[in-house]
DNA sequence: TACCGG
DNA sequence: CCCGGT
């Protein structure tokens, strides 16, 4: 029951706004009462907080399973920046905004992801992309792993402006290919160009 | 579902 | 007036 309240808040938040869907509006589409919601959560705040927890557990666990069954490291980084992509095209910007200014502690925990489980991945796939001989051996891999985190992460705060999420998401794209091939060799290049190819 | 109160 | 909470 649990998952299935946070399923439906996680897609509606995204979709209209955290402070555009009332208790009501979920109680009514998750086809329970009022009081049943409120069994499961103290209050809104708990239940946001709950949502988007359950919307970063996702991510990382996608992120694993991309970690465990691609041994290349650029189908790696890819497949992150695809997934930052997905992501992004199904949240409303306006939602981004809500949840820093009205729940910050739930933006905290995002915020905690991203330093924990984001930035430590990306260490390690430059470390192995290095060793592997598909990225420079010059590159300090902590400092292009803040780099690379950022801007990943840059497409959430620019949503003050009033760029479209298609717009993101070219802009995802752009930023990817901009930093791979910042760091690439030879090897590198041509192991990401046939990779390409695979993909079409 | 109705209602209170912020 | 709206909506979270009872």
């Amino acid at each position: 029951m649990r998952e299935k309240i946070l399923d439906v808040s996680m897609e509606q938040f995204a979709r209209f706004g955290v402070r555009n869907i009332t208790m009501d509006d979920l109680a009514r589409q998750v086809g329970i009462s009022k009081k049943t919601l409120y069994q499961e959560f103290k209050d809104k705040k708990e239940l946001v907080m709950e949502a988007f927890h359950r919307m970063l557990s996702l991510d990382q666990e996608k992120m694993c399973f991309i970690m465990e069954s691609e041994d290349g490291v650029i189908e790696h980084l890819v497949n992150l920046s695809k997934m930052m992509r997905e992501r992004l095209s199904g949240i409303n910007p306006i939602a981004i905004l809500e949840v820093q200014k009205y729940f910050p502690e739930a933006w905290a925990i995002f915020e905690k992801h991203k330093e924990e489980v984001i930035l430590l991945d990306l260490v390690n796939v430059l470390e192995k992309g290095k060793k592997l001989g598909y990225f420079r051996k010059e590159i300090d891999s902590t400092i292009l792993a803040r780099l690379r985190v950022n801007q990943i992460t840059s497409a959430l705060e620019q949503t003050n402006s009033h760029t479209q999420t298609h717009d993101l998401v070219e802009v995802q794209m752009e930023m990817m290919d901009h930093f791979l091939h910042g760091i690439f060799t030879e090897k590198g290049r041509e192991a990401f160009y046939s990779q390409q190819k695979k993909q079409d």
